[in-house]
DNA sequence: AAAAAAT
């Protein structure tokens, strides 16, 4: 039994891991990468392995893998695991019984059932005849059995795993934080106070004080919603709308009010509709998907088991394919992996599994994971795909889907794989399923685009609340780039030490990131760097090392741009501008999240005089001051037809804006034809005078009888 | 031109 290993066993096994270099570990083993997610933190034990000699001068905490320096300031082994109580799976209990059937005839091949039916089922109704039950109900005992063994073991151990078999699982009912969806009965798991910490924290974390939302400062963000029959904002978590037990979690994780994006997500979701969500993260975005979804998850159980797949084998399948009711897409692994984290808090002792699935880590562990139980699906785009052509994940039951940092997910890169995931497997189609979308920024070209995957969806803009709002003090600074290294290091000279805050510095490639960290380093500072050519660990630690403020300054390219939640970043430093206005107000948003304030800092010179325009737009919106060479920069630029890059047909103005409404003027509107949407208004554009202001002023003229406006 | 995302 692994449990009864001596630690200094485990200390041996874990020697090498995420340790390169490390001289401790005599000749580098190939170790078993144990992604985030998948440790269990609390239970880690303390070892000695990585107590090195200490680096001669070096003033402070660097986390640089390119120094072999990482861990002699980290007493915590970074990849360790360390076996819970494991027990032999006496008296197993089915936790999930798949033949507990909602109301809906899901037989019916290539044919769907709708959102509604599926919300309206209860027991009495159940229209399945009874040899389609029993099928069910057989196929259900022999893989329920399994289930039972696997899905009760989100915290058992993957050392034991590895050298042992699944008897080496704990069964005990609810050990592992997960109820269980029987005769249509959700049964809660009991509480269990070391998950609770795990996921929740103690209350007097302050890490855990949810970052800072300022709830006050949310009645005054304004939100305009648009479509057909717009259902009224909630302004409280009660049930209903919201399941019961999603409220206790809700509670557990300090959430206190619905944010603006959550006020109107709740009911548009549990009205069956779609949703494109114009927000920035950190205005509670996540929770706005999340708690709808898990809510009517909740109430509605888990759909009954597929129809047979060719090539199964009743009780003999080797490999298991997962079916999760609920798909969420995101552009990087560690947004995909913090998704996974909140889903983890809102799922808490239900019968809904949360599961994460990215490249760059061991598929295997992926694969268990799935298969203990994989209801609600987080992932990026390209592992999925993998998982799919494997035949492990099917997405037939896939009844909400959402994309987060949908422009992202649909601009050039990502489309295609988006498509192939939506379009070209068999996941039910736009009317069989809710599609919800999510991002700070919504060109209009995407917004375009994005009708392929939606229905009649609701169009939600949130007053800005972290990007270009007044909370951040963007400045503008002339730098040429062979100024920029002394330029940054005064800035970061005249930042006080005593100033907890986290510095976080962009620059456009991946080259430039390494050498300017590296440069950092060398200047003393303490800094780390991600980017996509790093290791998948590697940008795992960089992250937590800048969280967690051993090294306060990182150095990233756009991989840390978008949705990353981190707190306390009170300084993003463009040190480079990118080219694109919304990767901008991507990257600034990482700071002055919901309410608190923060400080942007942008080197400009002449090479970034393709965003003159559009930058000089935002501060004028955001009420910064613009310096008196930019305005020149910009009367210079205008030659070349001001507002550049967007002869294909991408206005970014308006980008938070729902384009059926505001179609854009003509001249924007390109081969598009905004004004071809029956039914919706393609009004004056931005130049009709509705365009006033921003925000906090504007008025965007209320006549049209399709739309339903309300202001915060 | 670069970055991200599967191996």
């Amino acid at each position: 039994m692994s449990n009864g290993k001596p630690n200094v066993v485990l200390e041996q096994q874990f020697a090498h891991l995420g340790i390169r270099d490390n001289p401790s570990s005599g000749k580098p083993t190939a170790g078993r990468y144990v992604p985030p997610h998948m440790r269990n933190k609390s239970d880690r034990t303390t070892s000695t392995i990585n107590e090195i000699p200490s680096q001669p001068q070096q003033q402070f905490p660097i986390d640089n893998d390119n120094s072999q320096s990482i861990s002699q300031y980290n007493n915590e082994p970074e990849e360790q695991v360390t076996p819970l109580q494991t027990r032999r799976p006496n008296g197993w209990q089915h936790q999930r019984n798949e033949s507990a059937a909602p109301a809906v005839n899901w037989n019916s091949r290539n044919s769907f059932p709708r959102a509604d039916a599926w919300r309206g089922g209860s027991q009495s109704e159940i229209g399945y005849s009874t040899s389609q039950r029993n099928g069910w109900s057989d196929r259900a005992s022999s893989q329920g059995d399994r289930y039972a063994g696997y899905r009760n073991n989100r915290f058992s151990n993957y050392v034991g795993n590895r050298t042992g078999g699944p008897e080496e699982f704990n069964n005990r009912r609810g050990e592992d934080g997960y109820g269980s969806w029987r005769d249509g009965v959700h049964t809660i798991a009991p509480k269990n106070q070391r998950i609770e910490r795990d996921l929740f924290g103690s209350p007097d974390d302050p890490d855990r004080q949810h970052t800072g939302i300022n709830f006050e400062k949310y009645d005054d963000i304004p939100v305009e919603a648009s479509g057909n029959d717009v259902p009224e904002g909630v302004s409280n978590f009660t049930s209903p709308p919201l399941e019961a037990h999603l409220l206790s979690n809700i509670e557990l994780a300090r959430y206190s009010t619905p944010t603006p994006v959550q006020k109107f997500s709740i009911p548009i979701v549990s009205n069956g509709r779609d949703l494109m969500a114009c927000a920035q993260t950190g205005s509670g975005k996540t929770g706005g998907f999340l708690f709808p979804i898990l809510s009517e998850l909740f109430k509605h159980g888990p759909s009954p088991p597929p129809p047979e797949q060719p090539g199964y084998t009743r009780g003999m399948s080797r490999s298991r394919k997962a079916y999760p009711v609920g798909l969420i897409l995101a552009p990087t692994r560690e947004l995909a992996s913090q998704i996974y984290d909140e889903a983890r808090k809102f799922a808490y002792r239900s019968w809904v599994r949360p599961c994460v699935v990215y490249g760059g880590a061991d598929i295997s562990g992926q694969l268990r994971q799935i298969d203990r139980g994989c209801d609600l699906l987080t992932a990026t785009p390209g592992r999925l795909v993998d998982l799919i052509e494997r035949g492990r994940v099917s997405l037939c039951q896939t009844r909400y889907l959402v994309l987060d940092e949908a422009d992202r997910m649909l601009d050039m890169g990502f489309e295609p794989q988006i498509r192939r995931i939506v379009e070209q497997e068999d996941m039910p189609g736009v009317g069989d399923r809710q599609t919800l979308m999510f991002s700070a920024t919504f060109p209009r070209d995407i917004q375009i685009l994005a009708r392929d995957f939606l229905k009649d969806y609701v169009f939600l803009s949130v007053g800005r609340v972290g990007s270009t709002s007044e909370n951040i003090t963007q400045k503008i600074e002339y730098v040429e780039d062979e100024d920029k290294r002394s330029v940054l290091l005064d800035i970061l000279h005249s930042q006080p030490d005593t100033d907890r805050g986290l510095t976080l510095i962009f620059v456009e490639t991946k080259r430039m990131a390494d050498m300017l960290s590296e440069f950092l380093i060398q200047s003393n500072f303490p800094a780390t760097s991600i980017h996509g050519d790093r290791s998948q660990r590697e940008r795992e630690r960089a992250l937590d090392s800048f969280r967690t403020g051993r090294t306060p300054i990182m150095v990233a390219t756009a991989v840390a741009a978008r949705g990353l939640d981190i707190p306390n970043v009170t300084h993003v430093i463009n040190y480079d501008l990118p080219t694109d206005i919304d990767d901008y107000v991507h990257r600034i948003g990482r700071t002055g999240r919901a309410g608190n304030v923060g400080l942007s800092t942008a080197f400009f010179n002449r090479g970034n005089k393709g965003i003159v325009r559009e930058l000089i737009d935002l501060l004028k919106e955001a009420n910064q001051i613009i310096p008196g060479w930019l305005e020149t920069v910009a009367k210079e630029t205008q030659g070349f037809g001001g507002r550049s890059s967007r002869g294909n047909g991408r206005g970014n103005r308006g980008g938070n804006r729902d384009y059926r409404k505001f179609g854009g003027s003509s001249s924007e509107r390109g081969g598009y034809g905004g004004g071809s949407e029956p039914g919706f208004y393609s009004g004056g554009g931005y130049g009709g005078g509705n365009y006033g202001g921003g925000y906090g002023g504007g008025n965007y003229g209320n006549a049209n009888g399709n739309y339903k406006q309300s202001w915060w």
